[in-house]
DNA sequence: TAATTCGGATACCGAAGGTATTTGGAAGTT
DNA sequence: AACTTCCAAATACCTTCGGTATCCGAATTA
């Protein structure tokens, strides 16, 4: 391997950091992940954490931003597919099943939101500002699966969005405690409002 | 004031500990509340605090059960009242309002449930009873509310009670971190599951 | 009144986030 | 090529916090 030069061996090593940091933050969740182990996982000290990463705060945050894109990009491949209307039901569950059924990845993204909540206004106002991002692409989603069914949504777009966002978050929480709860229940009722919108304005 | 028994002052102890615990909880959190300020605040050294109760765990468990007491305790009153439904699904909104709109009780049961999930199986599985417990209550009302308004609901009641408990909590969470979000989704869905099941089976 | 029990106070420990300082090697200068 | 500069990373250390061990003194009991 040839040798590196400073700046090549820093986004090197930060890099390292991140994927480390992702696994362990994504397995332990916020509080039980030390920058002590994260160092420690990724053959470093300490010290190279923070001289990557001003906080522990700002390390996570890197983190979720990263592992949110990729759910992000995912539900968006998974709805904007060329199948049929029960095919793109059935992969969204797919992805609801991957997305909210992760344990760790929910409790993270809502442990870390709380944390910024009670911590800094300023990391709150970035987390929350990740939540308005969430519900804009639900929303947009939102619209262009009425608009290709043909029907007209009983509730505002954004409502909807909101409280399908809203609903995704509870049972990913409420699913990491009590594993034994049904999986099924955001798919039947979003089988339920389309429903609904079919029979109510069909044009 | 008499003197009091040993007995007595240890139960005035803990009480005064378990109202100051209450509000520094409610107020700040679990992960910044500290038991030395729970001590300080009630007049007491953080021994009396580990006398009383054996853990942090503990103490922010006796903490949840008893204000979620008071909250299962309102909404009954809320839904068994002798009003008309509009008036009901007032009283509901009110609660909703003062429960799920309270960032401290959302943030804090979060956070708790969280924390226990990530560090003590048997904690875990007290807490996820308690959600249960919360699940079989909302089961129980909307049963009630079918039967008084003549009504088939559209889905069974557990799963409608699932999803309504997780929507609750998530947007008392998203509430919580972005105080500019719409409060009525929850009243506004549950006029829409209201009307839906009115049009799709009324005897 | 003397002995005992036990609620609460005090002293201390280890872990964890964060800071200050040091060091070793890459980049720049002559 | 030798020397200086600079900075990523290492080391040492600080504070805070949950928890434990020990101690004290007042209420209880013999």
């Amino acid at each position: 391997m040839a040798r590196l030069t400073r700046a090549e061996s820093q986004a090197r090593t930060r890099e390292l950091l991140l994927a480390t940091a992702r696994r362990l933050f994504l397995r332990d969740g916020y509080h039980a992940t030390t920058m002590e182990k994260v160092a420690e996982a990724a053959g470093f000290s300490k010290g190279a954490v923070y001289s990557n990463f001003a906080t522990k705060d700002e390390l996570c945050h890197a983190v979720i931003e990263a592992v949110r894109a990729e759910h992000v990009q995912r539900i968006f491949e998974a709805f904007r597919g060329e199948g049929s209307g029960e095919e793109r039901l059935a992969a969204f569950t797919a992805w609801s099943e991957r997305t909210i059924g992760d344990p760790g990845w929910t409790l993270l993204e809502a442990e870390f939101a709380i944390h910024a909540a009670r911590r800094d206004p300023a990391l709150r106002d970035r987390v929350a500002q990740g939540g308005r991002a969430w519900s804009g692409a639900l929303r947009l989603l939102l619209e262009e699966e009425a608009r290709r069914r043909d029907l007209t949504l009983p509730l505002p777009t954004a409502e909807l969005a909101d409280a399908l966002l809203s609903l995704g978050i509870g049972l990913g929480l409420r699913r990491a405690m009590d594993p034994a709860l049904s999986a099924n229940a955001l798919p039947s009722l979003i089988r339920l409002l389309l429903d609904f919108s079919d029979r109510r304005e069909r044009k």
